[in-house]
DNA sequence: TAAAAAAGACAGACTGTTCTGTCTTTATTA
DNA sequence: TAATAAAGACAGAACAGTCTGTCTTTTTTA
């Protein structure tokens, strides 16, 4: 029986992989029930990895909310990215923002904007956190300033980062507020006014 | 000693006025602070109100936190709306609900929106603070739908519901994202695309 | 004098973090 | 290939706090 446990422990997680499984593990937690709500028992428990081990690869829970920021914004990037480009060239590129959101929306784990809710959950002086949550907030308002010159025809460069805010502007609005009424008609407000601007 | 301690403290919060010294006093906390690292024991104490006491007014944590957006809601509507009608007759006054909202990014205390804030707090399943919030927010657009339709010359009922969503969209991005960056931006930002389509 | 507030002890559950000692896996050597 | 060494994951206790909410006793106010 111990090598029956042994050999199918190891199909879930493997021993090099454990950090990457303790990642995910927190994400989902913190991103469904809350930063400050979800303790590190509880993500011990569910990720069935030792106390001890959790603090061999992290030195803190501050640790720990910096690494699940990183995992959900590299998989959203990488996500939205390939949705966009999946998308005939023009501007129906720049709509498909606000469609991919509506998919987001609709999957059953969705509960608004990670960076939002870590923000209002942690100390005003945090500025470990607080300074990871702005770069990607940066990085995000870059992808689609890129996304808006090679789609949208005839416009300068000092015209595309004006839009390029507007449109992030209008995309987190639809994140926060699609989540905050459960309802999909943000979504649609939003991207019916960014429809108006590009 | 004693008896000066006590004179004095009654000039601050007379007998009758105790539950709303509570509320105020909860409300700067929770504001600054966030819904749950803000204690009931570091309630009490800034407002020097025994524990007894406050659990008299209020009947659980979850109860004055209902009170603590009542409270924050009341006061915002009452000033914005006076700021508002503050100016001309015409757009002007749709559009001061972002020079509104300078001033109050401006303030040392503005923490963002405190209903964003406190859904990002609590476990999802939690109705009655959600409903508190949902409500407020129909208030306000109802508010703006009807700001619109005292202020934007030849505008239909189901035009001027549509613009309310929208203006209302970019208010809370310029809220949450002036927040989050710490900058004044969003608000200018959100502003200009409000000019364009009213 | 009766009502209400103050003060703070209290229960009981929870927090993040550190620690000990054991066991298992992986890498290196002979 | 077999023996050994190093790395690190394990369980779980302990730490020094925190938390909400209840309760009793004393003091103050109307």
């Amino acid at each position: 029986m111990s090598v029956f446990i042994n050999v199918f422990y190891i199909c879930i997680v493997k021993r090099s992989e454990i950090k990457q499984h303790i990642i995910e593990t927190a994400s989902q937690l913190f991103y469904r029930n809350g930063y400050n709500l979800t303790g590190i028992n509880e993500i011990i428990s569910t990720s069935g990895v030792a106390k001890a081990t959790l603090y061999n690869h992290f030195k803190s829970k501050e640790d720990i909310c910096v690494a699940y920021l990183q995992h959900k914004n590299n998989s959203f990037i990488k996500q939205i990215e390939a949705f966009c480009l999946s998308k005939e060239l023009g501007k129906g590129r720049v709509l498909a923002l606000f469609e991919f959101l509506e998919l987001f929306f609709e999957d059953q784990d969705f509960n608004g904007c990670w960076c939002i809710k870590t923000v209002a959950e942690i100390p005003r002086d945090n500025e470990i956190i607080l300074t990871e949550i702005q770069t990607q907030k940066r990085d995000f308002i870059r992808f689609i300033e890129q996304l808006i010159i090679d789609n949208i025809e005839d416009i300068n460069v000092q015209e595309s980062f004006m839009m390029a805010k507007q449109v992030y502007l209008l995309y987190e609005a639809a994140v926060s507020e699609s989540h905050l009424h459960k309802d999909v008609w943000p979504i649609n407000s939003s991207k019916q006014l960014c429809n108006k601007i590009i």
